[in-house]
DNA sequence: GCATCCGTTGGGGGA
DNA sequence: TTCCCCCAACGGATG
């Protein structure tokens, strides 16, 4: 009987220590293994990713092959440059592969990826082993013992979890790997299309990602920032798995910092260091075990003193059991948990900025109706950081310079952006965070935008965060806002988060007139923008608004969603695109007897369903944005699969 | 089935 | 400064 020859496939598991598919790999005692990445033009052009989280997947990549050619000088992690879905099959081939081995991954993309992937290794006789790791539980294990239903409270996840028995304890890193075999790659790379390319955005020269099967060297070498064409990245955070075991070790070595976390009670206008242990990224990338992080504060919990250390779900494992939620919830509702239309557990609030719906998939199209061009410049100047609130603007500029912000600072901005401010879908601000975080993991980031939206998992749509008084709590000094909006750190403390309220005389002491729409220089001045509203008006707008939509009482799956007839059940004057009786959310068919006019604000030709209601004194306010677009789905459309209809 | 409690992270006012 | 209640009210969990 010959020994197995494995490939064992790297994605979001960056790791050697903690993973039960590697050790699944290494107990079949292959007589070589391959450790590889497939580079995938699903992640570099279909899905929303900034230089920011390029530069994180890299240094997680690269340490990871350092480690693995320190197990053995001659193996590394083997970056491929082609897509999965065709290159397996001739691998299979070429190096003679007798097991695939792999870790489960929920995401609605990773499924269907790795569905075709299962079948073309069947296809070709090659055995699959599939192990979990990427979060407590398995989710769809989770999911099960949650009754079939997605996991939509922290006590659910809970309950289930009991039934499914102890979380299981981290297994070392291995100590040596096998050889890898001949890795000459007698076959044709298959290059997959640039368009669309989605991160188009983010290139300033030539993509050169699919350069050759093996890089530009025929090493395998893992690409630079500059081959991928992209801008340098701006983040002082730094990926890999040596980097996240330190930090670890940093943070569990302060016993009391451990014990007692509290998420509710750490500052989110900490920035130096942070109040929180910024390892989410490397759970995102699995340059850290999530198993390793709960276990590890666990046993520090247990041998502290009793009934002084903090419980779930405010404590460190706590954090770790709401990433499980969010993971369940996305295990069980697949593609529809990423968007509003067609997801049973998400209401429908009719906000402004709507998705649009591609009507043959009933998913996003990554296009949306701008109903309101003012709130499409609401949008622009929330992205921008320049909405005249420092304590929104200074998070936005962070997450932008720096990819993360703390928890509560995303809270603060979301909810402005949502349900207490411009009342814009939160699909918008999702897409957002997509883009520019760091730690930008599918599942969480949807389901926070739904928590802090109102629309799933929360609904104290009363509870509104100020942009005064909420950062006020935490730093009367503004000191955050002085460091992420320097143009302001001159200002007296009593109008650092109320800039407009200073004297003019003062404004022009401290060095900052606040005036105008975009901030930026005016002679020896330097200029910060106007609140572009007032916060207390919009406020109580929302309030009303979202009380409407609470007693309609839809959901994402009702077809009046779909059909448009929703349109009926609100009010012209509430808030959101209610007007009228034609046209739904993505602006789907109608009934042919109210006038539409083509829709002109695609650079592709429109489909038939792209038009919209249009109001009288605006007749182009809905077209849509001639921005990007992007595959419907949490990170988008691979377009190699066909998706069935929800 | 129904009442009650409580929910990781609001704001404002008064004691 | 800290605590408490109220605002007006949702909905899952619990008994």
């Amino acid at each position: 009987m010959p020994k197995p020859r494995v490939i064992y496939w790297f994605r979001t598991d960056l790791r050697l220590h903690d993973s039960p598919a590697l050790k699944a790999a290494l107990d079949l005692d292959p007589e070589c293994l391959y450790p590889i990445w497939t580079w995938d033009p699903h992640y570099v052009y279909r899905a929303r990713v900034g230089p920011n989280r390029f530069q994180f997947l890299l240094d997680c990549q690269n340490d990871l092959s350092a480690s693995l050619t320190r197990l053995n000088p001659k193996s590394k992690l083997f970056v491929i440059r082609e897509a999965p879905q065709t290159l397996f099959p001739k691998l299979f081939k070429a190096w003679r592969i007798s097991h695939l081995v792999f870790e489960k991954d929920t995401d609605a993309y990773a499924r269907e990826r790795d569905e075709k992937i299962m079948e073309l290794a069947k296809e070709a006789g090659v055995k699959v082993i599939v192990r979990t790791g990427r979060t407590l539980y398995d989710p769809d294990e989770l999911v099960r013992a949650n009754g079939g239903k997605p996991t939509m409270s922290i006590t659910q996840v809970q309950q289930a979890g009991k039934k499914l028995g102890a979380i299981p304890r981290p297994i070392p890193a291995p100590t040596s790997i096998p050889d890898p075999g001949d890795t000459s790659l007698d076959f044709e790379q298959a290059r997959p299309s640039q368009e669309p390319d989605y991160n188009a955005i983010q290139r300033d020269s030539a993509d050169r990602s699919y350069s050759a099967l093996a890089g530009p060297n025929g090493d395998f070498a893992v690409p630079s920032l500059s081959e991928l064409g992209l801008k340098p990245a701006t983040t002082p955070h730094r990926g890999g798995e040596t980097l996240a075991l330190q930090a670890l070790d940093i943070i569990i070595a302060d016993t009391d910092y451990t014990a007692t976390f509290s998420k509710p009670l750490t500052a989110p206008t900490a920035f130096s260091p942070q109040s929180t242990t910024l390892l989410s990224p490397h759970h995102h990338f699995g340059s850290l075990s999530c198993r390793l992080l709960y276990w590890r504060a666990q046993d520090t919990v247990n041998s502290y003193k009793k009934g002084a250390a903090s419980t779930p779900p405010t404590s460190l494992t706590g954090q770790l059991l709401f990433r499980d939620m969010y993971f369940g919830a996305q295990a069980a509702l697949g593609y529809s948990f990423g968007q509003t239309v067609t997801n049973p557990h998400c209401r429908f609030i009719p906000w402004h900025l709507p998705s649009r719906i591609d009507p043959s998939t009933n998913l996003i199209t990554g296009t949306y109706d701008i109903d309101s061009p003012q709130a499409e410049e609401h949008l622009r100047r929330w992205r921008e950081g320049i909405t005249g609130f420092p304590w929104i603007d200074g998070l936005m500029r962070q997450l932008k310079t720096e990819g993360w912000i703390h928890h509560l600072g995303r809270h603060a901005v979301a909810s402005f952006l949502t349900r207490g401010g411009c009342y814009i879908d939160w699909e918008r601000g999702a897409e957002v965070f997509e883009e520019w975080l760091i730690d930008h993991e599918a599942a969480c980031n949807i389901g926070n935008w739904q928590w802090l939206a109102c629309v799933a998992f929360y609904s104290q749509f009363h509870r509104i965060y100020s942009p005064i008084a909420f950062p006020k709590k935490w730093d009367k000094a503004g000191m955050f806002v002085r460091r992420y909006v320097p143009e302001l750190e001159r200002f007296d403390e009593k109008y650092i988060y109320e800039p407009w309220k200073a004297p003019v005389v003062d404004q022009k002491r401290w060095g900052c007139l606040v005036r105008g729409r975009e901030g930026g220089v005016e002679g020896e001045f330097r200029v910060y923008p106007k609140p572009m509203f007032e916060f207390k008006e919009r406020r109580d707008v929302c309030l009303k608004a979202m009380k409407k939509a609470y007693k309609v009482g839809l959901y994402g799956n009702d077809p009046r969603v779909l059909d448009g007839s929703w349109r009926a059940l609100f009010d012209d004057e509430a808030e959101g695109p209610t007007e009228g009786r034609e046209g739904p959310i993505g602006a789907m068919v109608g009934d042919g007897e109210a006038e539409h006019e083509e829709d002109v604000g695609d650079d592709e030709a429109p489909p038939a369903y792209a038009k919209s209601h249009m109001s009288p004194e605006s007749p182009k306010s809905t077209r849509s944005r001639a921005g990007q677009k992007r595959g419907a789905d949490q990170t988008t459309l691979d377009g190699i699969f066909k998706r069935l209809k929800s």
